[in-house]
RNA sequence: GCUGCUGUAGCUCAGAGGUAGAGCACUCCCUUGGUAAGGGAGAGGUCGAGAGUUCAAUUCUCUCCAGCAGCACCA
């Protein structure tokens, strides 16, 4: 205990407090309310803070002891702690290894380490192995305060060049905090548990091994990155590796196979051939969109695909994306030098050429032009996935040309605009991220700060408080990202809104003002699906192909029980055909059985089975997608009924 | 693009230095069956592409292409 004379008074959650001597820790307090407790203590809140059981505390505090019960601070912790052990484990195995960082990420973490062999997947379990040695040598963890100089010199003299970096990064002159897993060291903010004793030891897993760039810098050394689960409780571990299990069954790629929807192949990578049944997912949301398009104000245009390397070299393209594109050579008759066009990446400068045809006045403004605009990007071979990044697709895109101070409405109107259609398409909630400038970026300082404080205010006050996204707006200006996660969670950017004071000034576009005098519009860069091969990619992961009925690729299967039912069969697929239902028959010789296999794997929502009785009642049975049992329904009360289940919802 | 892994029938996968197998799907026959796989027969592969080693390569080596995971990128 410290020989501080001064006391501190120590408030617990229940609103008690007591008196300690400044410099007590968490660990020694915890001791004093009991034994038991001193065991199971893995850290403490002090002030709102994780705080770790060996910190001293020097003034009076709020403070609550937390024990494994507690998930939040548990699952930070051990698996923190985890990362140590991990890479412990890993220089006891392979001394020669150097390691770097090891954060902990949602349901586990990862540790970066330079080692010249490839770590094998035959490696994660011998890694596992040791680290399970080293949790039952329930090795103390203890944790002491350096200056940078000594941690510099330390870190020097074992050879460890990362860490000297990250002494070295860490700003001003403060000193660092090292930690030890028994005798293995590690650079480290804290917290920990006290001992490797109290992770557990049954409830975590090495997932897998991947590149990871030192610091994130693609200049820099490539690391070997190993990535583990951990969680408090082995029954945890095992259901968040039977949701993986079930997520994998919902990969759009799968199920695009099995429902027959699209396919890729290597003579077009990234481009996608879409099949009968996806192309109608396709086709019908799009014929959504644009019906939405035109009530929210919107007119529509299209415009050229192969586009003169001159556009995009104005709109500023071609410098900082001709990488990106892919480029079309042509030799003209008589010309001295091939043409060279680039397929068109996006709508924008075509916007804005047809924007500046004609004087506009600042009663045309707000200017809303959408486009289906089909855009080809060359788009780096390790980037593509699936149908959610593509090299070839068409947004929902659209442009508003505007004045400063309109920006605020637009912005609002189109937040509430693409929570409409959201919500439509089964989508209730969603992330929105505000991106600011990024380090490279066009325009002037003032005019950025004009762009983010304009698109910020706008977003709050149309109710939304946008998470931060630093440095990561377009290099025109910044952006609202609206993003959805597919079936294992990873995040995808879908919607956009963006602010752009520099692209009209460019491609030097004008309207007359009240004042009979020039002014230059701001564009408003805004799309509400993104693209439709991410956002079907998106719609298959979250519906698990089970998509609503109105955009489901097949809608109804009659399926005849007997052959002599055959002509009704086809007589109710023309009923259910004149409707405005996608029904097909099946008059296959099958049993029932095997057909309402077939269908239910591949997710036709609705199955009629007829047989005699049918037929003689004019009567089908009713199987929907995921139920067990059958309704016996009139063919014209059926029809209706789906007629009404076919209809969009906005036609409704 | 980078690191690692993968590429065999339409799909899912097995296989070995001596030019290939299963299940499902497909075709035909039998079966007319009442709500998640009825029975039989048949057809189907230049083993991702190219080069090298070898008497012999789909198998070993190299290069390329594509896919997967992660990183970087994402106008």
């Amino acid at each position: 205990m410290a020989l501080d004379s001064k006391s501190v008074s120590l408030t617990f959650p229940d609103g008690n407090s007591r008196s300690y001597a400044a410099g007590v820790t968490p660990a020694q307090v915890a001791a004093d309310i009991s034994t038991s407790l001193a065991k199971k203590a893995i850290s403490a809140s002090v002030n709102g803070q994780h705080w770790d059981l060996q910190w001293p505390i020097e003034q009076d505090a709020e403070i609550a002891i937390h024990t494994m019960k507690d998930e939040a601070q548990a699952n930070e912790l051990i698996r923190h702690d985890f990362a140590h052990v991990m890479a412990r484990a890993v220089q006891e195995i392979w001394p020669d290894t150097k390691v770097t960082i090891g954060p902990v990420i949602e349901n586990g973490w990862y540790y970066d380490f330079d080692r010249a062999e490839p770590f094998t997947p035959e490696d994660l379990g011998l890694i596992e192995k040791k680290m399970k040695e080293i949790i039952n040598k329930r090795d103390p963890v203890t944790t002491e305060i350096w200056d940078r100089e000594r941690a510099i010199a330390f870190y020097k003299a074992n050879n460890e060049p990362y860490k000297v970096e990250l002494v070295e990064a860490i700003p001003g002159d403060e000193p660092v905090r090292m930690y030890w897993h028994g005798h293995w060291q590690d650079l480290c903010r804290g917290p920990h548990l006290q001992h490797t004793g109290q992770l557990p030891g049954d409830a975590f897993k090495l997932m897998s091994i991947a590149g990871a760039y030192w610091r994130g810098d693609s200049n820099r050394p490539m690391l070997q990155r190993i990535y583990g689960v951990a969680f408090t409780g082995k029954e945890k571990l095992k259901a968040y590796l039977h949701m993986l299990e079930e997520a994998a069954k919902r990969d759009h790629r799968k199920l695009g196979r099995e429902m027959d929807l699209f396919h890729m192949q290597e003579e077009a990578p990234g481009q996608i051939f879409w099949h009968p049944n996806g192309w109608t997912i396709y086709t019908t949301l799009q014929d959504y969109m644009r019906r939405a398009q035109h009530r929210g104000g919107y007119v529509e245009v299209n415009t050229p695909q192969v586009v003169d390397r001159k556009l995009w070299e104005r709109s500023g393209h071609w410098d900082k994306y001709q990488e990106n594109m892919f480029i079309v050579e042509v030799d003209e008759e008589h010309a001295r030098e091939k043409a060279v066009n680039a397929l068109k990446p996006m709508n924008c400068p075509c916007h804005v050429e047809i924007f500046k045809q004609g004087l506009k006045s600042y009663r045309d403004l707000p200017l809303r032009m959408a486009e289906f605009g089909s855009c080809a990007r060359y788009e780096p071979s390790g980037a593509l996935h699936g149908i959610m990044r593509v090299r070839g697709f068409a947004q929902d895109d659209a442009h508003i040309f505007a004045t400063e101070d309109q920006i605020g409405d637009e912005c609002a109107r189109f937040i509430g605009f693409l929570t409409d259609v959201y919500k439509d398409l089964g989508f209730d909630s969603f992330k929105v991220k505000f991106s600011d400038r990024p380090e490279q970026r066009a325009g002037s300082d003032e005019v950025w700060d004009k762009a983010e404080e304009a698109l910020l205010t706008a977003t709050r006050a149309a109710g939304v408080e946008p998470e931060l996204n630093p440095g990561e707006g377009a290099f025109y200006g910044p952006k609202l990202e609206f993003v959805l996660t597919d079936a294992i969670g990873r995040d995808w950017q879908c919607g956009t809104f963006q602010v752009d004071f520099v692209l009209p000034e460019r491609l030097d576009a004008t309207y007359i003002g009240a004042d009979g005098a020039k002014h230059r519009p701001v564009m408003l860069h805004r799309a509400c699906l993104g693209s439709f091969e991410r956002f079907i990619g998106i719609l298959i992961e979250e519906h698990a192909g089970k998509l609503p009925f109105w955009l489901a690729p097949r809608q109804v299967v009659v399926a005849s029980i007997t052959s002599e039912a055959d002509d009704y069969v086809l007589e109710v697929v023309e009923t259910l055909k004149a409707a405005g239902v996608r029904a097909e028959a099946d008059i296959r010789n099958e049993k029932i059985n095997y057909k309402v296999r077939e269908h239910s794997v591949g997710k036709v929502p609705v199955i009629l089975a007829v047989g005699h009785r049918e037929v003689e009642e004019r009567t089908v049975s009713v199987r929907r997608l995921g139920e067990k049992q059958t309704r016996v329904q009139s063919l014209e009360d059926v029809t209706k009924e789906l007629a009404r289940a076919a209809t969009p919802p906005d036609l409704l």
